[in-house]
DNA sequence: TATTTAATGGAACCTATGTTTCGTTAAGAT
DNA sequence: ATCTTAACGAAACATAGGTTCCATTAAATA
């Protein structure tokens, strides 16, 4: 086989390799909800999307290359952190961001999928990992900005605080699998600013 | 087929049938830790454990059927919570010997790839929430005797103290592949610690 | 130790998944 | 408008993954 996803698509992308492309992530998606990563196949994918099924395989070469090219679709569409002018109310909005997407049933299968894929493919751990850190990386402003503003100790670790907010909801989603609700997201949120409040994301080499 | 998991290996659970279960889950472990659980085919289970491929197929019936059984295995292995005399202890111990577990390779594998069939697999998830529940309730326990001993604020809940524990290394595991490291265990003890003193943790209708 | 039959396992079998071939279509360039 | 060839897709092909059949082995019981 021809280098599956390298050669392919980025000569002449325009057109009909575009909407090939825009095509088969929606079937993606489809199938997924539908049934899962484990029940994904290229070849539903390529019936779903009108597409050969020997044009998938070139391009994504695998299952978990699609996923793969899904969350970095996703990725490009990342919205920028909300500043609501009080460290509560953004960690708030970020909390409350990830409990719609989890909760979303295209975006929530998504997500699960690529976990899924993650597990064992390299090329899907990468994408994953892209996706969280920018995303991590975008949020920790938000902490920055109350820093400045006073409203948490000198120091405090941005990136940590972040995950921190996300993580009871993603543990929750896919290791003891109990629904994620609203509440949980609020939860986190409390938890994570007492916290923040008495220090302990501050991280020791760091004083400005 | 007759029913796989169902009817075989309950009758005569003795000798064979018993040498027969230990080799399969112990053969599903290495090829885990191998080739992911992606990468796991029955075939090869069947071979790796020196046993008819139709054996496999009879009791397990899937790859999802054989980490389920493997996490159920793992579960009736599990350690009492610790009591070292203090709060602070004994929620290290905790976060311990899930840093221990996430690392290492056979059972941080292991883990990894009932997550991957639980989004997909009905089975595999009530394994793996049947092995969390039950270990969150058990660990609760801390909680509880810290709340007697006036180190942690009446009405804290138990259970979610310990799934914040957890939740920053699994989300360090599963969502952003980075390293579960001892500090990051640290961190999470000392976050937790500092949420739950703060009284973030109460809930609102238990006070005693 | 003899009897019954649960449980196993080799081998033949089948289907879905993945690959290769090669003619057709249309993007990009002139 | 014409040309070049990237990209697509139908169909034939290969094979790994999963299933069925039935003879063999050995638990459990007396």
């Amino acid at each position: 086989m021809d280098q599956p996803s390298r050669s392919a698509g980025t000569v002449r992308p325009g057109g009909r390799t575009a909407r090939v492309r825009a095509a088969v992530l929606e079937a993606t998606q489809d199938e997924l909800v539908e049934h899962g990563f484990h029940g994904l196949t290229m070849d539903q994918v390529a019936a779903r999307a009108g597409v050969g099924k020997t044009t998938v395989y070139r391009r994504w070469g695998s299952r978990a290359g699609l996923v793969a090219d899904l969350m970095t679709e996703l990725a490009n569409q990342s919205t920028p952190y909300a500043d609501t002018g009080g460290i509560e109310g953004d960690l708030r909005a970020n909390a409350f961001s990830v409990l719609e997407a989890l909760n979303d049933g295209r975006l929530g299968s998504t997500f699960q999928a690529v976990i899924a894929a993650a597990t064992s493919d390299e090329q899907a751990a990468q994408a994953l990992r892209a996706f969280y850190l920018r995303r991590i990386e975008e949020w920790a402003n938000v902490v920055d900005l109350a820093v400045k503003r006073g409203e948490l100790p000198e120091g405090t670790d941005g990136g940590e605080v972040i995950r921190a907010i996300s993580a009871p909801l993603y543990y929750r989603l896919v290791v003891t699998r109990e629904p994620v609700t609203r509440e949980a997201a609020e939860r986190s949120v409390a938890r994570t600013l007492a916290a923040a409040r008495a220090g302990a994301f501050v991280v020791p080499d760091s004083a400005g």
